[in-house]
DNA sequence: ATAATATATCCGGATAACCGAATATATTGT
DNA sequence: ACAATATATTCGGTTATCCGGATATATTAT
């Protein structure tokens, strides 16, 4: 029990971190981009989905610090900004892939089960 | 570049894992189990809100395999079901920490910011 | 200045998630 | 069996989140 696990601000800021990876498309965007950084377009080809789709998640990936965007020419380039997160993500897997099969029918939380 | 990064189904379940663990209250249940197993009158009162609330939050954790539960008596026993979990969550804080105001004052996900 | 390209933002609608209150179920004690 | 205790589930309402389409902004080329 270290002093961490005691302060509710962390905590909120915790979930709320977990919360902006538990969206497959932003989660998918943020392993496309630890393999380097891509511009907008090249990401919308990859994830898929609409370019306004892409855009507002890059623009919460950016915002809660997740990725760095830089222009270059009319592109704007992402890139991640902290390689620990794709430790995290791969650690999570790893925990994640042994009940895969009940995450998967969680299609939602609240009493559908 | 690993074959876990590309598989769908399994960023599926992990940004449902990550999703879990993305509500103030199921994470402030972990880290409580991940002292000890407890009964959920106790978890109610830690946690705070209504028996219902958390009796659904325990509810997901335990579909979702992150807690086990055992009957003693009229109790339910819950308890952590993984240390890992633990683990990832420590590491998820230190990274969340370096930009808690951001995350922390992202009070929803979408252009509102 | 105008057109073309790349990206971001706004908007309305649909669904997921969260909540407390009320009710149901399971277990124990009398 | 009946009452008490502990927990789970159902219900209706509210808010958060996600989505695509349309529009706005920024940059470059002509």
């Amino acid at each position: 029990m270290n002093i961490t696990a005691l302060d509710p601000d962390l905590r909120k800021a915790t979930a709320r971190f977990f919360r902006v990876l538990g969206d497959p498309t932003r989660l998918k965007i943020v392993e496309l981009l630890s393999q380097g950084p891509q511009a907008v377009a090249e990401i919308v080809l990859v994830v898929g989905g609409t370019q306004s789709r892409v855009s507002t998640h890059l623009a919460c990936l950016k915002w809660c610090k997740f990725v760095d965007a830089r222009r270059d020419g009319r592109q704007m380039i992402y890139s991640l900004q902290d390689g620990e997160i794709y430790q995290l993500i791969e650690m999570a897997k790893s925990i994640a892939i042994h009940n895969q099969n009940h995450l998967a029918t969680c299609n939602r939380i609240g009493p559908d089960w």
